[in-house]
DNA sequence: ATGGTTGTATAACAA
């Protein structure tokens, strides 16, 4: 049987050798092989350098990854069956690639994959749910988010990094359809702000709240909710920080609500950033 | 209306 590597050496593409910076998107998947052929659409549509996925619920062993390489895209990723999982595609190579917090705690989980890519430092997560205010799933989630902030503390701000995926906080009353309801819920709890707040403290700046203000720009939908889409009845749950190093060269963030229009979508869609890297 | 949908995996559980 032919070796697949994990890592395939590409040439670097057009859009790469120019100066025309580097597109760095987020896409929380809900599975990566249910949605496959909305992710390969993206990437033919619109080449960005970097795609971070979340909950690509599929173990290591089957990880479609050689559909992402003959889209023209390496991808390293860490997953589990059914739930979590975390994925980097990236157009250049992934050098560095970091599975877990790198030491024994959280391994299981599968919810934080690192890697270099160019001169960016790539981290993406994905953030527990929390399920409810109260429960033990709600802890963990602040344990969790505890012990990425303590990750954090290891990397050099000065470096240009991106730390982005789900992290299933909607932080200000901007970022949810009905804030003064989902006050104290899981999502958008005062405990969940400050533990995102103590993350931040390290310099992540949201960079999408650099270029729009105000509330309805979202990036998650729930399913449950009957027309939630066409409502705007949703969170902006998933985020693209730049370190103190990379803020300033980035130019631009949009949510790309397009991949939440396609048939059978995901609950989440894609948001993206151009930095001058 | 304490509902509703989706994915995994094939019975519940997580979201």
């Amino acid at each position: 049987m032919r070796h697949k590597p994990l890592v395939r050496p590409t040439r670097r593409w057009a859009s790469s050798v120019t100066s025309d910076g580097m597109t760095i998107a987020t896409f929380n998947a809900n599975s990566v092989r249910a949605r496959l052929d909305l992710i390969l659409d993206y990437l033919a549509e619109h080449r960005p350098d970097v795609i971070a996925l979340q909950e690509t619920k599929v173990e290591d062993a089957k990880f479609p990854a050689e559909d992402f390489h003959e889209a023209g895209y390496n991808v390293v990723f860490h997953g589990i069956r059914t739930y979590n999982g975390v994925a980097i595609a990236s157009l250049d190579p992934p050098r560095n690639v970091e599975i877990g917090f790198g030491d024994l705690e959280f391994q299981a989980d599968a919810r934080i994959i690192a890697a270099d890519i160019g001169e960016v430092r790539i981290i993406d997560t994905y953030v527990p749910n929390g399920n409810a205010f109260g429960s033990e799933k709600f802890a963990y989630k602040l344990k969790w988010l505890d012990r990425f902030r303590e990750y954090c503390e290891g990397l050099d701000p000065s470096r240009p990094i991106v730390w982005l995926g789900d992290v299933n906080i909607a932080p200000t009353p901007d970022d949810v359809y009905d804030s003064a309801r989902k006050l104290g819920g899981v999502g958008h709890h005062p405990d969940e702000f400050a533990a995102l707040d103590a993350i931040l403290e390290w310099g992540w700046v949201d960079v999408f709240r650099r270029f729009h203000s105000g509330p309805g720009h979202y990036t998650f939908w729930d399913f449950l909710i009957p027309n939630g889409v066409d409502r705007n009845l949703g969170w902006r749950i998933d985020h693209i920080y730049a370190s103190p190093g990379a803020v300033e060269k980035c130019v631009r963030c949009e949510i790309d609500r397009q991949p939440r229009l396609h048939a059978r979508p995901s609950d989440h869609t894609v948001v993206f950033a151009e930095f001058e890297l």
